[in-house]
DNA sequence: GCGCGTTCAATTGAATGCAATTCAATCGTA
DNA sequence: TACGATTGAATTGCATTCAATTGAACGCGC
């Protein structure tokens, strides 16, 4: 097949699904008052409490450009509150409000909504999400490898 | 596992290998001068020219708030041109430019240096990519049987 | 103790995505 | 053939995403 066809593109499937997924949480999630990647950094704070925004990003893969506004919004939400870390004052720690801890409830049901609406089995799901994670591992070492590479000859 | 822990989501891999897979299109790209929705929009019109903007729309699951913007830079960068169809005039049909057709042959070489990229053989990709295809299309109706099911009881 | 490179957030600007609306053009039908 | 419904693009507004820059704070080596 013609590799500059649409259809032979990992790439072009991968942000397809992606986005077909994410439009797929938005009905969920909007009873919450939560967007897509609002609704990943609270799950985050259920997880941890309290973190830095740059330890949100790590998990995330996004930069404080993109954090910063969503904190914001979640912020303005009354679902997290902001402080400087008391040992380093460069950190800003992201924790939860009561309200935010309490949303937990109303998004458990969530992930087992969304699996329904996959049409696979949970193994089938795993298998895939192991592969995807194997995935962007491998492509994001390959992108840092040409930056070593490419600038410093 | 706890469904609510964030390595669970098949979603949150599915983003994550997206954006690491658009972010790795970036350097090969950048020499075109394309960003990657405009690369899309380019393969599209490489296998078919001339075509309305709905059938990109249709192509890429992308409606005309996201195609219309993009293609004004296309056409700000002499790439495609606009024109209103002589038989239905409510349609705009998107074609390549000379150089929007010699640009191609400049493009030839990333499916493979990207393909190289994932660590996957040639049949690893088809399948995975399959994978997706199918995924998106289940998420994609079940999505559509939920709106019809829930607005008109 | 002092500089100096590094790190952490925030800010700015460009480019998407997508919902909702608008407007022109077309279609289906009574 | 009028006319209401539908369709195709464009527009508007909101929420990311990312590159690049800024500025404060930290830490290491002299």
């Amino acid at each position: 097949m013609n590799p500059l066809h649409l259809d032979a593109q990992l790439c072009f499937s991968l942000y397809a699904a992606s986005r077909a997924m994410t439009a797929a949480y938005a009905p969920l999630l909007e009873p919450l008052g939560l967007t897509y990647p609002q609704y990943l950094v609270m799950l985050v704070l259920w997880e941890t409490d309290g973190v830095p925004v740059k330890h949100l990003g790590d998990r995330l893969h996004l930069d404080s450009g993109t954090l910063t506004p969503v904190l914001k919004k979640l912020e303005a939400q009354r679902l997290v509150t902001k402080a400087r870390d008391d040992v380093d004052a460069r950190v800003v720690r992201i924790s939860l409000t009561p309200a935010g801890r309490g949303l937990k409830r109303r998004a458990q049901h969530i992930p087992k909504s969304l699996a329904c609406q996959t049409g696979l089995d949970l193994s089938a799901i795993a298998r895939l999400r192991e592969e995807l994670v194997a995935l962007t591992r491998t492509v994001r070492e390959a992108s840092a490898a040409d930056l070593t590479k490419g600038s410093t000859p």
